[in-house]
DNA sequence: TATATGTATTATGACGAATAGTACAGTTGA
DNA sequence: TCAACTGTACTATTCGTCATAATACATATA
């Protein structure tokens, strides 16, 4: 559920991160569900407790999560962040994955399809409204 | 032209690299045009020569560019890369990204138009065949 | 030959990531 | 109360990568 790829640049603490928020995203994890604890997580991947707590500690400050101490960390209800930010930064890649196709030699529709066949797919994938 | 952001997280020399990538693929650097030596784009960059060469040296071997000692780097007329590799890190991209966007709200038809135009202003600005 | 080009090599410093270890505070239930 | 869990904080250390520095060498060309 929260496996790694040890050989990417991006550095542990930080895949967790945003890997974590993508499972909050798509509702798979609820909220105010318990996130597992620190120690735990640290061991089910094998890392040190303290890569964890500073993922723990980035969603914390984002927003996407709280903890208390004693108890646990949480799925924060509510969905901070700015949309409008993050729609500018997925068009941006969006764009330049476009391009990267077409010069790759997909035609326009090849790629109009795969959008629609991807976006069909998804649509049955992630439930979170 | 080669500009560099050098708070971001990739190296240098990998910037760069995707930089004369895109620059390449996008025809705004014709095939056998040369590239600046190594030493003269230190010197603009500021950065190391070593740094350069490295960016040189893969960019070399993924075979985007050639390189006749004495003479100077070249851009390589074909592209040789293994596009089924490629294809399939870009989709996998390319999924994440409309889930995201689906997620932040984006209908399907939203995300379809974004993508056809997005289409359509790229073929403007890229020509390679 | 002088000067340009690419290439190769070794050494070094700087920085961040991850680990290791310890400690402290709050919560919970036996 | 106490043991066992939770999050949190802190220091120290190891490790790898990036970038630099400094050479050296081979090739091409005017």
């Amino acid at each position: 559920m929260f496996d790694l790829d040890l050989r990417s640049r991006a550095p542990i603490y930080e895949q967790l991160t945003e890997k974590i928020i993508e499972l909050i995203v798509n509702g798979v994890l609820k909220p105010d569900e318990q996130l597992p604890a620190v120690r735990v997580l640290a061991a089910e991947l094998t890392v040190n407790p303290n890569t964890i707590q500073k993922a723990y500690k980035e969603l914390d400050h984002r927003g996407y999560i709280y903890s208390l101490p004693g108890k646990g960390s949480f799925v924060r209800p509510a969905i901070p962040e700015d949309h409008t930010l993050r729609l500018q930064s997925l068009e941006h890649d969006l764009k330049r994955i476009i391009a990267q196709m077409l010069y790759l030699g997909l035609s326009a529709d090849q790629i109009e399809n795969l959008v629609k066949h991807l976006i069909s797919t998804n649509k049955g994938g992630s439930s979170h409204d």
